[in-house]
RNA sequence: UGAGUAGAAUAAACGGUCGCGUGCUUUGCUCCAAAGGGCAUUGCAUGAGGAAAGUCCGAGCAUCGCAGGGCAAGGAUAACGGCUAACGGCCGCCGAGGGUGACCUUAGGGAAAGUGCAACAGAGAUAUACCGCCAAUCUUCGGAUUGGUAAGGGUGGAAAGGCGAGGUAAGAGCUCACCGGCUGUGCGGGAGACCGGACAGCCCUGUAAACCCUAUCCGAUGCAACAUCGUGGUGGAACAUUUUGCGGCUGCCCGUCGCGUUCCUGGGAGAUGGCUGGAGCUGUGCAGCAAUGUACAGUCGAGAUAGAUGACCGUUCACGACAGAACUCGGCUUACAGUUCUGCUCACGUC
RNA sequence: GGCCCGGUGGUCAAGAGGCCUAAGACUCCGCCCUUUCACGGCGGCAACACGAGUUCGAAUCUCGUCCGGGUCA
């Protein structure tokens, strides 16, 4: 968790889903919210629909392992939080960077 | 060969590149008097399960309570012997039930200590007499009344043990033989539950996963326990109570209000420990029917704290089920694609 | 991670071994009333989370699953 900073606090979560703009798809959905400071940030939830807690787990490696691939391109300062979905858990991490990509150039964290 | 039954093992494999947690390590920067620490980085090692699950039992460990012992309340368990740290678990065995059999199931003490409950049906539910049967009396000869009886009918989950003979007005354990059950005495076998005979007495509804009785066991709470460091605020003590400064009312001036330091107490942000070497694992020998115990040799196999196992490429196959550690063990229960092995039983065929 | 409750028609719910073939209210359907709608009246449909066990008999008692909820400051 060195490389890149993750949200913790619960009002950060809150913060991202009240004021922050979200963008859709089958898999994720993303929440991003424009700071004054403070780098990018990122954070991850997967509920109790997803499935059990290896569905959890899942979801969780799939989505950091897309985000990981993109993060070096990210700048600004960002608190980003990745939503899962129960289709993200039939796709290759491959896919969902493309995916993630594609909402984050909307959302403009990435150029 | 087919069908079945009991048990055990395994939980896709191999290679390459990038990435993550932990431990050790290399190098650089930095904090520090030092010990040591922080950040980045190099390399090596290692990194989820048979159920990690449900949280249903039993323990370790921790805090609180408690001199020690007993009683009561409440809860749990229930044939017998053994194993175990302990258990409501396991093994063996007995009884009961099921299966042709291998084998499986079994909350399996006490109803003869007491209390309660048993709807509907039925004459009657722990005590009786509706239809019957028999006798006596009366008779309008259809039957009625009184008494005896409980074999037969019908109801029900259950109706005073079953069946045969004797007996009788009709009948009845009323009597007898056989069978069944209960209680007591004594005999043989067994470690015991229990099994097999003998004698005497008796023949009694079920329900204790209804209250209850008997025997045995149990203090409460749980790692978000608990210990240490420690911020703000609280309380107490000592010193100071002048100036300067800061903040609020209020953007500025005036005015006005508040604000000190040290120690102790206390424990709420947060941090560290608890945190993994243990009733451990593997192999062999010995004891035991087995559960299990023991000796020797070898071995160290996660420890996170928003929570670590992923991505891509290549090869093979049966194309991969249920499913993710969170203080730790022993069990139980539940979920589960397949593959392999072993013992045994039944049926058919061949020699 | 630990601890503790609950599950009855579409909804809210009573029943705590037999009178249960399961009360009641709202909803829904049909009929009546009204010129029509509403209100009202009459009638009807519809449920014991699931699987075992104890018992003659289980929504009720026992055990196990599956859901739902609360709680730790």
């Amino acid at each position: 968790m060195a490389k890149y900073a993750v949200i913790k606090q619960n009002y950060e979560f809150r913060r991202a889903y009240h004021r922050g703009k979200s963008f859709v798809s089958p898999y994720l959905v993303a929440y991003c919210f424009k700071k004054r400071y403070g780098g990018i940030k990122m954070g991850i939830t997967s509920g109790k629909k997803i499935g059990n807690a290896v569905a959890r787990n899942r979801s969780r490696r799939i989505i950091r392992e897309a985000y990981r691939s993109i993060y070096p391109e990210l700048s600004g300062n960002w608190d980003i939080v990745f939503v899962a979905r129960t289709a993200v858990l039939y796709k290759k991490s491959t896919y969902i960077a493309a995916v993630m990509r594609k909402q984050l150039r909307e959302a403009g964290v990435l150029n």
